[in-house]
RNA sequence: CGCGGGGUGGAGCAGUCCGGUAGCUCGUUGGGCUCAUAACCCAAAGGUCGCGGGUUCAAAUCCCGCCCCCGCAACCA
């Protein structure tokens, strides 16, 4: 049986996960399920990168004993994957003493090798990113991953590990195998970046004690980094003589599922120390896109943290991970946003697959009983269009296009419902001589149901054996082969029940998530070579955020698109009429920063001159428009009763011109 | 020249590597059906593929130039 070994990046521990680090499971999972559904003899896994200074730090401030941290932030992460299905077969943290093993090992074989040395190493090291910095990628001196932090000027012992040995080799492997690093974008800026050379890269940390110790200098300790990579190696025995077994039979791995900032560890470090250790080199890395909020960043600040649990909490989990595959191009960036989660619930769960179980099932009740068995051909129609969907399906997934695989068996789904359209049941069973046809007509609807199940399986796994259950098929051990083609045998027992996924009406209002609470604890910020650090809150999930029940027709806006509108105190000038103009005045105001001209529509309710030296609010970044000729640079803000004279809106106590107002 | 990502029917996206009928979802309009979760089916309207050049028989796609938008960090997968 062919094997299938494949890992995420493992995850920080200093906060906790988010949509974005669910993202990533999600995908993942789906793969390796999907490999499953094939017959693979598939591992999965995943774990938590605890050897970070900003770990240590963290558990400090907690006044907990760093491991005692770690600890829990491993249940947390734990209870967020198991609440998403995902099905990982491990799960490693750095701190555990296969690790520590294998991170040993194989940075022995490295110095063995010759491909370590010491030196000195001086130069900027940005804390929170836990890396030097090259002098030129500075930003006004400082990271520009974190220009409000200060980098450090650093200088210690350091061992190197000769990365500008394996230029060359690495580019000839990246030559002799083009699907190593996946998308194809990725692989293009990592051969440029490879080509324009490579620079030693330090490997240690002098001084620190948490960390695992370098055999021959125990007075340092692995660099934070080095040692995460290493985590897919030690997981599977790598460096534990009692688990040569199981190393061979893993090793290497096929894929790492990472995310598109830090393939230049996996594609780029990671094969040079393996080509060092004289281990070989993973067979696939897929870097995969960020998910962004609202096409905005995750960004804590803005309130745009989503907590994966809130989410799979509002429709469940397998309408956020179809959300997640579907609607996603997989190595791509992707977008996530309240609004569309809740259209494509409604839209491809309640509407479509949920309503055609609910429309077959209620039939085969209503006309057979519940009781279906082929009762003739299979649709002609139906069976082409299935066997295309599969083949798409399959050459979708196999090349990691996870979308596109959702789409192809969503096609059977629509199919379907197209299909009792045109063979109209009801109308069959009213005519006895349409007996068989119907019961096969039935029976057809049935198994694009089962066979649409099956495709999704990897995706929604917990809701295809549901369906399955309901629609009469088996589903357990399910095998690609055998249940992932049409079938037009065997008896079916069909359960009528209520609907898989109510339809909801949603209301107009989007984050469901209230404005989180002052974090705890003062973070400092973080970001990872190997993994990603996540949102800092260190409280426990609180219950998944209800659904906001906002009601109201909604032309309100937000207050981002009110901030556009730039108002200002503006003193009048001077003001005239507009010639051969009924209402329009041309004033000259004052805005504080410039004097400007503008047209106001207020000439039947004030007299130029009784407008001049007074304080007015304008709309100061309006865009400029003729009137009778004039140019306007603004609008003045006035009471517009409806057929009544228009009032400028004033000032008890004029503020200084130029005063935003809001 | 900071880095990166974008500009494709009303909205959100795919397609761009490997030129050749511009595709999907939502929305809109009209019609149909009644098995089903006011769900489903059919049809229609709607696009100078940001702008300008170039290559080509042919450009959303390749080349050059330009404009505009977005993100850039206690948060990044």
């Amino acid at each position: 049986m062919s094997t299938c070994f494949l890992t995420t990046a493992i995850d920080y521990v200093n906060s906790q996960p988010h949509l974005g680090t669910a993202y990533e499971k999600v995908c993942a999972d789906v793969i390796a399920r999907y490999k499953r559904l094939r017959g693979f003899d598939t591992r999965f896994l995943m774990g938590n990168d605890e050897h970070s200074q900003n770990v240590f730090k963290k558990a400090q401030e907690e006044g907990l004993d760093p491991l005692a941290y770690c600890d829990q932030m491993e249940q947390v992460f734990r209870k967020a994957w198991a609440c998403l299905d995902v099905s990982f077969d491990d799960f490693i943290r750095t701190t555990e003493p296969r690790h520590r093993r294998g991170t040993t090992a194989i940075a022995q074989r490295i110095y063995d090798a010759g491909d370590i040395y010491e030196g000195v190493y001086e130069g900027w090291y940005c804390v929170s990113c836990e890396e030097f910095k090259q002098e030129k990628d500075l930003v006004n001196g400082n990271c520009p991953l974190h220009p409000t932090l200060k980098p450090e000027w650093i200088r210690e012992k350091n061992y190197f590990f000769r990365l500008s040995k394996y230029q060359q080799p690495l580019l000839d492997h990246f030559k002799a195998h083009p699907g190593f690093l996946q998308p194809e974008i990725r692989r293009n800026e990592i051969l440029r970046l490879i080509e324009g050379g490579l620079i030693d890269v330090s490997v240690s940390r002098a001084g620190q004690s948490w960390g695992i110790p370098l055999p021959w200098d125990p007075s340092s300790v692995v660099y934070v980094w080095f040692d995460a990579l290493i985590n897919y190696a030690s997981a599977v025995g790598l460096g534990q003589d009692e688990n040569a077994a199981m190393f061979a039979k893993w090793w290497p791995a096929d894929l790492h599922v990472i995310g598109k900032d830090i393939t230049r560890f996996h594609a780029v470090i990671w094969p040079a120390m393996l080509l060092s250790a004289k281990l070989p080199l993973p067979r696939t890395i897929f870097g995969h896109g960020f998910l962004t909020i609202n096409g905005q960043r995750m960004s804590k600040t803005l309130g745009t943290i989503i907590d994966p649990l809130a989410a799979a909490d509002r429709h469940g989990r397998d309408p956020l991970r179809l959300y997640l595959v579907k609607e996603i191009a997989f190595g791509g960036d992707g977008d996530f946003s309240w609004e569309r989660y809740d259209e494509r619930y409604n839209v491809d769960l309640a509407n479509n697959l949920g309503n055609l179980v609910s429309r077959v099932t209620a039939m085969a009740h209503r006309y057979r009983g519940g009781r279906l068995a082929p009762a003739a051909a299979a649709s002609d129609q139906l069976v082409r269009l299935a066997e295309s969907v599969v083949a798409e399906y399959q050459k979708s997934m196999d090349s990691f296009a996870l979308h596109d695989g959702a789409a192809a068996a969503y096609r059977l789904i629509d199919a379907g419902n197209e299909f009792i359209a045109s063979t109209a049941p009801w109308t069959l069973a009213k005519d006895p001589a349409s007996a068989e046809r119907l019961t096969q007509v039935l029976f057809d609807a049935a198994e694009a149901i089962r066979l649409a199940a099956v495709l999704l399986e990897p995706i929604t796994p917990s809701s295809s054996r549901e369906i399955l259950r309901r629609i009469g098929a088996p589903a357990a051990g399910l095998n690609f082969d055998r249940d992932g083609r049409w079938r037009n045998d065997g008896e079916r027992v069909l359960l009528q029940e209520g609907p898989l996924w109510p339809r909801k009406e949603i209301s107009v209002t989007d984050n469901p998530v209230p404005p989180d609470g002052p974090s705890p604890g003062a973070l400092p910020p973080v970001s990872a070579p190997v993994s990603s650090p996540v949102p800092a809150a260190a409280a426990p999930t609180p219950p998944a955020a209800p659904m906001p029940a906002s009601a109201s027709t909604d032309a309100r806006i937000t207050i981002e698109d009110f901030m556009k509108v730039e108002l200002r105190v503006a003193k009048v000038l001077a003001a005239e009429k507009v010639e051969k103009s009924k209402k329009l005045l041309k004033l000259s105001v004052d805005v504080g920063t410039e004097q400007r001209t503008l047209v106001a529509g207020i000439a039947e309710a004030y007299e130029p001159e009784t407008l001049v030296g007074r304080t007015v609010v304008v709309v100061f970044n309006l865009k400029p428009a003729k009137l009778m000729g004039i140019e306007s640079n603004g609008m003045v803000l006035a009471a517009s009763p409806e057929g009544g004279k228009p009032e400028v809106v004033t000032f008890a106590q004029p503020p200084a011109p130029g005063t935003r107002v809001r």
